[in-house]
DNA sequence: CGCTAATCTAGAACAAGTTACAGACTTGAT
DNA sequence: ATCAAGTCTGTAACTTGTTCTAGATTAGCG
Protein backbone atom coordinates (compact mmCIF):
# COMPACT_ATOMS: atom_id res chain seq x y z
CA UNK A 1 0.00 0.00 0.00
CA UNK A 2 3.03 2.65 0.90
CA UNK A 3 0.29 5.13 1.78
CA UNK A 4 1.00 8.56 2.69
CA UNK A 5 0.24 9.87 5.98
CA UNK A 6 -3.21 10.26 5.55
CA UNK A 7 -3.84 6.96 4.27
CA UNK A 8 -5.19 7.06 0.69
CA UNK A 9 -6.04 10.50 0.46
CA UNK A 10 -7.27 12.68 -3.45
CA UNK A 11 -4.27 15.10 -4.05
CA UNK A 12 -1.55 11.97 -3.68
CA UNK A 13 0.65 13.47 -0.72
CA UNK A 14 3.51 13.56 -0.13
CA UNK A 15 5.56 10.05 -0.23
CA UNK A 16 7.19 9.18 3.38
CA UNK A 17 10.81 10.02 4.16
CA UNK A 18 12.62 6.48 5.76
CA UNK A 19 12.04 7.66 9.12
CA UNK A 20 8.25 8.22 8.82
CA UNK A 21 7.41 4.82 7.63
CA UNK A 22 9.38 3.22 10.02
CA UNK A 23 7.17 5.56 12.84
CA UNK A 24 3.86 4.67 11.26
CA UNK A 25 4.80 0.86 11.24
CA UNK A 26 5.11 1.72 15.12
CA UNK A 27 2.33 3.08 15.40
CA UNK A 28 0.04 0.37 13.72
CA UNK A 29 2.25 -1.92 16.09
CA UNK A 30 1.27 -0.90 19.06
CA UNK A 31 -2.34 -0.06 17.58
CA UNK A 32 -2.27 -3.60 16.80
CA UNK A 33 -0.50 -5.34 20.27
CA UNK A 34 -2.91 -3.05 22.73
CA UNK A 35 -5.34 -4.43 20.92
CA UNK A 36 -4.75 -7.98 21.03
CA UNK A 37 -4.31 -7.35 24.72
CA UNK A 38 -7.54 -5.05 25.51
CA UNK A 39 -9.69 -4.98 22.87
CA UNK A 40 -11.12 -1.52 21.54
CA UNK A 41 -10.86 -0.07 24.75
CA UNK A 42 -7.41 -0.82 25.66
CA UNK A 43 -6.32 1.10 22.34
CA UNK A 44 -5.63 4.95 24.25
CA UNK A 45 -4.14 7.27 22.18
CA UNK A 46 -1.70 8.14 24.88
CA UNK A 47 -0.97 4.66 25.35
CA UNK A 48 -0.21 3.94 21.40
CA UNK A 49 1.92 7.01 21.09
CA UNK A 50 4.22 5.88 24.28
CA UNK A 51 4.45 2.80 23.10
CA UNK A 52 5.14 3.62 19.65
CA UNK A 53 8.02 6.20 20.55
CA UNK A 54 6.04 8.89 19.22
CA UNK A 55 4.69 12.65 20.42
CA UNK A 56 0.65 12.24 20.97
CA UNK A 57 -0.01 15.18 18.48
CA UNK A 58 2.32 13.06 15.89
CA UNK A 59 0.29 10.04 16.31
CA UNK A 60 -2.94 12.63 15.12
CA UNK A 61 -0.92 13.69 12.63
CA UNK A 62 -0.36 10.32 10.78
CA UNK A 63 -3.82 9.25 12.47
CA UNK A 64 -6.55 12.32 12.74
CA UNK A 65 -8.60 9.79 14.80
CA UNK A 66 -8.75 6.43 16.89
CA UNK A 67 -11.45 5.14 14.38
CA UNK A 68 -8.94 6.03 11.42
CA UNK A 69 -6.09 4.36 13.45
CA UNK A 70 -8.06 1.44 13.86
CA UNK A 71 -9.22 1.12 10.51
CA UNK A 72 -5.47 1.31 9.02
CA UNK A 73 -4.86 -0.99 11.12
CA UNK A 74 -7.62 -4.00 10.00
CA UNK A 75 -6.56 -2.71 6.42
CA UNK A 76 -2.76 -4.00 7.57
CA UNK A 77 -4.08 -7.47 8.87
CA UNK A 78 -6.05 -7.88 6.02
CA UNK A 79 -3.26 -7.35 3.68
CA UNK A 80 -0.97 -10.23 5.56
CA UNK A 81 -4.91 -12.20 5.42
CA UNK A 82 -4.80 -11.80 1.62
CA UNK A 83 -1.39 -12.86 0.86
CA UNK A 84 -1.59 -15.73 3.09
CA UNK A 85 -4.81 -16.84 1.67
CA UNK A 86 -3.09 -16.35 -2.00
CA UNK A 87 -0.28 -18.87 -1.04
CA UNK A 88 -2.96 -21.41 0.05
CA UNK A 89 -6.47 -21.09 -2.22
CA UNK A 90 -9.26 -23.08 -1.00
CA UNK A 91 -9.96 -26.00 -2.46
CA UNK A 92 -13.70 -26.51 -2.15
CA UNK A 93 -15.18 -28.07 -5.54
CA UNK A 94 -18.13 -24.75 -6.40
CA UNK A 95 -17.45 -21.12 -5.88
CA UNK A 96 -19.97 -20.99 -2.84
CA UNK A 97 -18.10 -23.38 -0.82
CA UNK A 98 -15.13 -21.37 -1.58
CA UNK A 99 -16.09 -18.29 -0.52
CA UNK A 100 -17.56 -20.21 2.78
CA UNK A 101 -13.73 -21.66 3.31
CA UNK A 102 -12.13 -18.58 3.09
CA UNK A 103 -13.99 -16.87 5.40
CA UNK A 104 -14.30 -19.51 7.75
CA UNK A 105 -10.88 -19.62 8.04
CA UNK A 106 -10.36 -15.63 7.97
CA UNK A 107 -12.70 -16.42 10.69
CA UNK A 108 -11.03 -18.94 12.82
CA UNK A 109 -8.09 -16.63 12.45
CA UNK A 110 -9.79 -13.70 14.34
CA UNK A 111 -10.64 -16.20 16.77
CA UNK A 112 -7.19 -16.71 17.63
CA UNK A 113 -7.15 -13.03 18.64
CA UNK A 114 -10.75 -12.28 19.36
CA UNK A 115 -9.62 -8.65 21.08
CA UNK A 116 -8.27 -7.15 18.14
CA UNK A 117 -10.57 -8.98 16.18
CA UNK A 118 -13.26 -6.97 18.40
CA UNK A 119 -11.04 -3.36 18.26
CA UNK A 120 -10.87 -3.68 14.15
CA UNK A 121 -14.04 -4.33 13.59
CA UNK A 122 -16.13 -2.10 16.06
CA UNK A 123 -14.01 0.75 14.91
CA UNK A 124 -15.09 -0.12 11.21
CA UNK A 125 -18.84 0.16 11.75
CA UNK A 126 -18.78 3.17 14.43
CA UNK A 127 -16.84 4.56 11.56
CA UNK A 128 -18.50 7.94 10.30
CA UNK A 129 -18.89 10.17 7.10
CA UNK A 130 -15.20 11.29 7.71
CA UNK A 131 -13.15 7.94 7.58
CA UNK A 132 -15.20 6.59 4.57
CA UNK A 133 -12.18 6.40 2.20
CA UNK A 134 -10.47 4.48 4.28
CA UNK A 135 -13.44 2.14 5.26
CA UNK A 136 -13.93 1.87 1.60
CA UNK A 137 -10.14 0.55 0.97
CA UNK A 138 -11.25 -2.49 3.68
CA UNK A 139 -14.50 -2.91 2.07
CA UNK A 140 -13.05 -3.17 -1.49
CA UNK A 141 -9.80 -4.89 -0.02
CA UNK A 142 -12.71 -8.04 1.44
CA UNK A 143 -14.55 -7.84 -2.18
CA UNK A 144 -11.09 -8.80 -3.59
CA UNK A 145 -10.93 -11.87 -1.49
CA UNK A 146 -14.24 -13.00 -1.96
CA UNK A 147 -13.56 -12.55 -5.83
CA UNK A 148 -10.62 -14.36 -5.69
CA UNK A 149 -12.17 -17.52 -3.84
CA UNK A 150 -15.19 -17.27 -6.19
CA UNK A 151 -12.32 -17.31 -9.07
CA UNK A 152 -14.64 -15.01 -11.33
CA UNK A 153 -12.89 -12.31 -13.30
CA UNK A 154 -15.57 -10.38 -14.31
CA UNK A 155 -18.51 -10.46 -12.20
CA UNK A 156 -22.14 -9.56 -12.83
CA UNK A 157 -23.81 -6.79 -11.55
CA UNK A 158 -26.01 -9.31 -9.53
CA UNK A 159 -23.01 -11.04 -8.38
CA UNK A 160 -21.47 -7.94 -7.40
CA UNK A 161 -24.32 -7.24 -4.77
CA UNK A 162 -23.91 -11.04 -3.69
CA UNK A 163 -20.54 -10.16 -2.66
CA UNK A 164 -22.03 -7.01 -1.17
CA UNK A 165 -24.22 -9.11 0.96
CA UNK A 166 -21.90 -11.49 1.95
CA UNK A 167 -20.03 -9.07 3.38
CA UNK A 168 -22.28 -6.97 5.18
CA UNK A 169 -22.95 -10.79 6.36
CA UNK A 170 -19.98 -11.79 7.36
CA UNK A 171 -19.58 -7.77 9.45
CA UNK A 172 -22.85 -8.05 11.10
CA UNK A 173 -22.16 -12.03 11.76
CA UNK A 174 -18.71 -11.00 13.28
CA UNK A 175 -20.21 -8.75 15.58
CA UNK A 176 -22.79 -10.64 17.11
CA UNK A 177 -20.21 -12.82 17.65
CA UNK A 178 -17.78 -10.57 18.99
CA UNK A 179 -20.54 -9.61 21.35
CA UNK A 180 -21.78 -12.39 22.84
CA UNK A 181 -25.14 -13.04 21.17
CA UNK A 182 -23.87 -15.83 18.83
CA UNK A 183 -22.08 -18.86 18.53
CA UNK A 184 -19.24 -19.75 16.24
CA UNK A 185 -21.81 -22.50 15.37
CA UNK A 186 -24.47 -20.23 14.28
CA UNK A 187 -21.80 -17.99 12.46
CA UNK A 188 -20.66 -21.08 10.61
CA UNK A 189 -24.09 -21.56 9.47
CA UNK A 190 -25.02 -18.23 8.45
CA UNK A 191 -21.78 -17.58 6.58
CA UNK A 192 -22.44 -21.21 4.42
CA UNK A 193 -26.70 -19.53 3.84
CA UNK A 194 -25.44 -15.92 2.43
CA UNK A 195 -23.01 -17.78 0.60
CA UNK A 196 -25.75 -19.62 -1.16
CA UNK A 197 -26.42 -16.47 -3.22
CA UNK A 198 -23.70 -17.09 -5.08
CA UNK A 199 -24.94 -19.95 -6.72
CA UNK A 200 -28.27 -18.02 -7.07
CA UNK A 201 -26.42 -15.23 -9.24
CA UNK A 202 -24.26 -17.06 -11.28
CA UNK A 203 -24.45 -16.43 -14.42
CA UNK A 204 -25.89 -20.24 -15.51
CA UNK A 205 -28.24 -19.79 -12.80
CA UNK A 206 -29.79 -16.29 -14.43
CA UNK A 207 -30.01 -18.48 -17.54
CA UNK A 208 -31.95 -20.98 -15.85
CA UNK A 209 -34.22 -18.81 -15.10
CA UNK B 1 -43.29 -3.86 27.07
CA UNK B 2 -43.69 -1.44 30.23
CA UNK B 3 -39.88 -2.02 31.12
CA UNK B 4 -38.41 -1.69 34.38
CA UNK B 5 -35.86 0.77 34.82
CA UNK B 6 -32.52 -1.29 33.37
CA UNK B 7 -34.82 -2.72 30.32
CA UNK B 8 -35.49 -6.14 30.47
CA UNK B 9 -33.55 -7.98 33.08
CA UNK B 10 -33.29 -11.51 34.95
CA UNK B 11 -35.15 -10.83 38.04
CA UNK B 12 -37.91 -9.27 37.14
CA UNK B 13 -37.24 -5.57 38.24
CA UNK B 14 -39.65 -3.49 40.21
CA UNK B 15 -42.26 -2.07 38.52
CA UNK B 16 -42.15 1.42 37.72
CA UNK B 17 -44.71 4.45 39.46
CA UNK B 18 -46.13 6.50 37.88
CA UNK B 19 -43.84 9.67 37.82
CA UNK B 20 -41.22 7.30 37.05
CA UNK B 21 -42.47 6.15 33.48
CA UNK B 22 -43.38 9.74 32.54
CA UNK B 23 -39.41 10.38 33.62
CA UNK B 24 -38.31 7.48 31.30
CA UNK B 25 -40.46 8.67 28.90
CA UNK B 26 -39.31 12.37 28.51
CA UNK B 27 -35.61 10.75 28.64
CA UNK B 28 -36.52 8.93 25.60
CA UNK B 29 -38.13 11.68 23.91
CA UNK B 30 -35.30 13.84 25.03
CA UNK B 31 -32.78 11.18 23.71
CA UNK B 32 -35.19 10.79 20.06
CA UNK B 33 -35.05 14.30 19.43
CA UNK B 34 -31.62 15.35 20.20
CA UNK B 35 -30.71 12.47 17.48
CA UNK B 36 -33.14 13.33 15.11
CA UNK B 37 -31.43 16.73 14.84
CA UNK B 38 -27.65 16.09 15.14
CA UNK B 39 -27.17 12.28 15.15
CA UNK B 40 -24.59 10.35 17.67
CA UNK B 41 -22.64 13.16 18.81
CA UNK B 42 -25.87 15.96 19.36
CA UNK B 43 -27.35 13.27 22.00
CA UNK B 44 -25.22 14.20 24.81
CA UNK B 45 -25.64 12.84 28.40
CA UNK B 46 -25.68 16.30 29.88
CA UNK B 47 -28.15 17.61 27.60
CA UNK B 48 -30.48 15.06 27.70
CA UNK B 49 -30.88 14.79 30.88
CA UNK B 50 -31.46 18.74 30.94
CA UNK B 51 -34.08 18.10 28.40
CA UNK B 52 -35.71 15.69 30.22
CA UNK B 53 -35.45 17.99 33.35
CA UNK B 54 -33.75 14.72 35.21
CA UNK B 55 -30.49 14.96 36.81
CA UNK B 56 -27.75 13.40 35.54
CA UNK B 57 -27.22 11.08 38.21
CA UNK B 58 -31.00 9.68 37.35
CA UNK B 59 -30.28 9.84 33.90
CA UNK B 60 -27.35 6.89 34.38
CA UNK B 61 -29.87 5.21 36.56
CA UNK B 62 -32.34 4.94 34.21
CA UNK B 63 -29.69 4.49 31.44
CA UNK B 64 -26.45 3.25 32.36
CA UNK B 65 -24.93 4.41 29.47
CA UNK B 66 -25.18 6.18 26.10
CA UNK B 67 -25.33 3.14 24.42
CA UNK B 68 -27.86 1.45 26.66
CA UNK B 69 -30.24 4.91 25.99
CA UNK B 70 -30.08 4.94 22.18
CA UNK B 71 -30.35 1.31 21.86
CA UNK B 72 -33.72 1.52 24.07
CA UNK B 73 -34.35 4.49 21.85
CA UNK B 74 -34.11 1.63 18.85
CA UNK B 75 -36.28 0.09 20.50
CA UNK B 76 -38.97 2.40 20.98
CA UNK B 77 -38.90 3.36 17.35
CA UNK B 78 -38.96 -0.12 16.34
CA UNK B 79 -42.15 -0.80 18.61
CA UNK B 80 -43.83 1.67 16.99
CA UNK B 81 -42.80 0.67 13.20
CA UNK B 82 -44.12 -2.83 14.22
CA UNK B 83 -47.51 -1.94 15.16
CA UNK B 84 -47.42 0.71 11.98
CA UNK B 85 -46.53 -2.38 9.73
CA UNK B 86 -49.40 -4.52 11.58
CA UNK B 87 -51.81 -2.06 10.50
CA UNK B 88 -50.78 -2.04 6.84
CA UNK B 89 -49.55 -5.53 5.68
CA UNK B 90 -47.56 -5.77 2.96
CA UNK B 91 -48.89 -6.70 -0.39
CA UNK B 92 -46.54 -8.87 -2.10
CA UNK B 93 -47.69 -12.06 -3.24
CA UNK B 94 -44.58 -14.17 -2.46
CA UNK B 95 -42.65 -14.21 1.59
CA UNK B 96 -39.53 -12.79 -0.36
CA UNK B 97 -41.20 -9.93 -2.27
CA UNK B 98 -43.38 -9.21 1.28
CA UNK B 99 -39.98 -9.23 2.92
CA UNK B 100 -38.45 -6.53 0.82
CA UNK B 101 -41.12 -4.58 0.60
CA UNK B 102 -41.49 -4.06 4.70
CA UNK B 103 -37.79 -3.36 4.82
CA UNK B 104 -38.40 -0.70 2.08
CA UNK B 105 -40.70 0.80 4.11
CA UNK B 106 -39.13 1.03 7.41
CA UNK B 107 -35.67 2.09 5.17
CA UNK B 108 -37.73 4.72 4.02
CA UNK B 109 -38.94 5.36 7.57
CA UNK B 110 -35.66 6.04 8.05
CA UNK B 111 -34.72 8.34 5.38
CA UNK B 112 -37.15 10.58 6.72
CA UNK B 113 -34.83 11.11 10.53
CA UNK B 114 -31.42 9.81 9.20
CA UNK B 115 -29.67 11.43 11.80
CA UNK B 116 -31.71 9.29 14.31
CA UNK B 117 -31.03 6.46 12.39
CA UNK B 118 -27.47 7.13 12.47
CA UNK B 119 -27.47 7.58 16.21
CA UNK B 120 -29.57 4.13 16.74
CA UNK B 121 -27.77 1.87 14.25
CA UNK B 122 -24.26 3.18 15.49
CA UNK B 123 -25.26 2.54 19.27
CA UNK B 124 -26.53 -0.88 18.03
CA UNK B 125 -23.42 -2.06 16.22
CA UNK B 126 -21.02 -0.40 18.44
CA UNK B 127 -23.01 -2.02 21.74
CA UNK B 128 -20.58 -4.16 23.60
CA UNK B 129 -21.47 -7.18 25.76
CA UNK B 130 -22.48 -5.14 28.47
CA UNK B 131 -25.36 -4.07 26.20
CA UNK B 132 -26.22 -8.08 24.75
CA UNK B 133 -29.59 -8.56 26.75
CA UNK B 134 -30.98 -5.10 25.40
CA UNK B 135 -29.60 -5.54 21.89
CA UNK B 136 -31.20 -9.21 21.63
CA UNK B 137 -34.43 -7.37 22.47
CA UNK B 138 -34.10 -5.12 19.65
CA UNK B 139 -32.51 -8.22 17.00
CA UNK B 140 -35.80 -10.33 18.73
CA UNK B 141 -38.13 -7.13 17.74
CA UNK B 142 -37.03 -7.28 14.32
CA UNK B 143 -37.05 -10.79 13.75
CA UNK B 144 -40.69 -11.03 14.38
CA UNK B 145 -41.55 -7.96 12.02
CA UNK B 146 -39.76 -10.14 9.32
CA UNK B 147 -41.49 -13.31 10.09
CA UNK B 148 -44.43 -11.13 10.17
CA UNK B 149 -44.10 -9.83 6.72
CA UNK B 150 -42.83 -13.86 6.26
CA UNK B 151 -46.37 -14.95 7.07
CA UNK B 152 -44.61 -17.80 8.67
CA UNK B 153 -45.76 -19.21 11.49
CA UNK B 154 -42.80 -22.22 12.09
CA UNK B 155 -40.17 -21.41 10.64
CA UNK B 156 -37.53 -24.07 10.03
CA UNK B 157 -33.80 -23.73 11.22
CA UNK B 158 -33.02 -23.23 7.76
CA UNK B 159 -35.28 -20.36 7.70
CA UNK B 160 -34.26 -19.17 10.52
CA UNK B 161 -30.56 -18.31 9.33
CA UNK B 162 -31.82 -17.02 6.28
CA UNK B 163 -33.97 -14.30 8.43
CA UNK B 164 -30.50 -14.04 10.65
CA UNK B 165 -28.72 -12.98 7.31
CA UNK B 166 -31.55 -10.87 6.28
CA UNK B 167 -30.86 -8.97 9.51
CA UNK B 168 -27.16 -8.90 9.07
CA UNK B 169 -27.49 -7.28 5.72
CA UNK B 170 -29.98 -4.72 6.55
CA UNK B 171 -28.13 -3.50 9.32
CA UNK B 172 -24.73 -3.98 7.50
CA UNK B 173 -26.70 -1.89 4.56
CA UNK B 174 -28.03 0.85 6.49
CA UNK B 175 -24.90 1.71 8.07
CA UNK B 176 -23.24 1.90 4.38
CA UNK B 177 -25.99 3.46 3.44
CA UNK B 178 -25.88 6.34 6.58
CA UNK B 179 -21.78 7.04 6.12
CA UNK B 180 -22.31 7.61 2.32
CA UNK B 181 -20.67 4.69 1.37
CA UNK B 182 -23.71 2.99 -0.64
CA UNK B 183 -26.90 4.62 -2.44
CA UNK B 184 -30.35 3.97 -1.67
CA UNK B 185 -30.49 2.11 -4.88
CA UNK B 186 -27.94 0.15 -3.73
CA UNK B 187 -29.42 -0.53 -0.75
CA UNK B 188 -32.79 -1.82 -2.44
CA UNK B 189 -30.87 -3.92 -4.52
CA UNK B 190 -28.72 -5.43 -1.74
CA UNK B 191 -31.95 -5.81 0.46
CA UNK B 192 -33.96 -7.62 -2.88
CA UNK B 193 -31.14 -10.16 -3.44
CA UNK B 194 -31.17 -11.38 0.24
CA UNK B 195 -34.47 -11.58 -0.17
CA UNK B 196 -34.12 -14.39 -2.47
CA UNK B 197 -32.75 -16.55 0.50
CA UNK B 198 -36.10 -16.77 1.71
CA UNK B 199 -37.76 -18.37 -1.27
CA UNK B 200 -34.28 -20.99 -1.31
CA UNK B 201 -34.79 -21.76 2.39
CA UNK B 202 -38.62 -22.41 1.97
CA UNK B 203 -39.93 -25.78 3.22
CA UNK B 204 -40.61 -26.44 -0.40
CA UNK B 205 -37.72 -25.76 -1.71
CA UNK B 206 -35.78 -27.66 0.42
CA UNK B 207 -38.10 -30.69 -0.32
CA UNK B 208 -37.39 -29.71 -4.13
CA UNK B 209 -33.54 -30.31 -3.93
C1' DC C 1 -49.03 10.39 60.84
C1' DG C 2 -44.08 9.13 61.22
C1' DC C 3 -40.30 6.21 59.93
C1' DT C 4 -37.04 4.01 56.78
C1' DA C 5 -35.28 2.79 52.53
C1' DA C 6 -35.07 3.99 48.04
C1' DT C 7 -34.80 7.60 44.76
C1' DC C 8 -33.64 12.11 42.97
C1' DT C 9 -30.84 16.46 42.63
C1' DA C 10 -26.88 19.37 42.07
C1' DG C 11 -22.48 19.57 41.42
C1' DA C 12 -17.68 18.09 41.65
C1' DA C 13 -14.35 14.89 39.97
C1' DC C 14 -12.25 11.66 36.84
C1' DA C 15 -11.05 9.35 32.22
C1' DA C 16 -9.88 9.27 27.55
C1' DG C 17 -10.32 11.38 22.87
C1' DT C 18 -9.00 15.54 20.77
C1' DT C 19 -6.93 20.14 20.06
C1' DA C 20 -3.49 23.79 20.72
C1' DC C 21 1.00 25.65 21.09
C1' DA C 22 5.87 26.83 21.91
C1' DG C 23 10.15 25.33 21.04
C1' DA C 24 13.57 21.72 19.04
C1' DC C 25 14.77 18.94 15.06
C1' DT C 26 14.85 17.45 9.92
C1' DT C 27 14.69 18.03 5.27
C1' DG C 28 15.52 19.90 0.83
C1' DA C 29 17.04 23.61 -1.92
C1' DT C 30 20.27 26.88 -2.78
C1' DA D 1 26.92 25.37 5.10
C1' DT D 2 22.69 27.99 5.60
C1' DC D 3 18.06 29.08 5.50
C1' DA D 4 12.95 28.35 5.21
C1' DA D 5 9.39 25.18 5.58
C1' DG D 6 7.71 21.44 7.38
C1' DT D 7 7.82 17.85 11.37
C1' DC D 8 8.17 16.24 15.87
C1' DT D 9 8.10 16.69 20.99
C1' DG D 10 6.20 17.71 25.43
C1' DT D 11 2.66 19.53 27.74
C1' DA D 12 -1.53 21.75 28.92
C1' DA D 13 -6.26 22.54 27.98
C1' DC D 14 -10.78 21.34 26.46
C1' DT D 15 -14.82 18.07 25.68
C1' DT D 16 -17.96 14.65 26.80
C1' DG D 17 -19.00 10.04 28.89
C1' DT D 18 -19.02 8.23 33.44
C1' DT D 19 -18.64 7.99 38.55
C1' DC D 20 -19.20 9.76 43.15
C1' DT D 21 -21.13 12.25 47.10
C1' DA D 22 -23.97 14.80 50.31
C1' DG D 23 -28.14 16.34 51.06
C1' DA D 24 -33.33 16.79 49.68
C1' DT D 25 -37.55 14.24 48.25
C1' DT D 26 -40.65 10.47 47.71
C1' DA D 27 -42.82 5.94 48.38
C1' DG D 28 -44.43 2.27 51.02
C1' DC D 29 -45.64 0.66 55.53
C1' DG D 30 -47.02 0.16 60.30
Amino acid sequence: MTADIRADHRPAAPPLTERQEARRRRILNASAQLAARGGFDAVQMREVAEAAGVALGTLYRYFPSKIHLLVATMQDQLQHMHTTLRKRPPAGADPAERVAETLMRAFRALQREPQLADAMVRALTFADRGVSPEVDTVSRLTTAIILDAMGTEHPTPEQLSAVRVIEHTWHSALITWLSGRASIAQVKIDIETVCRLIDLTAPEAAARR
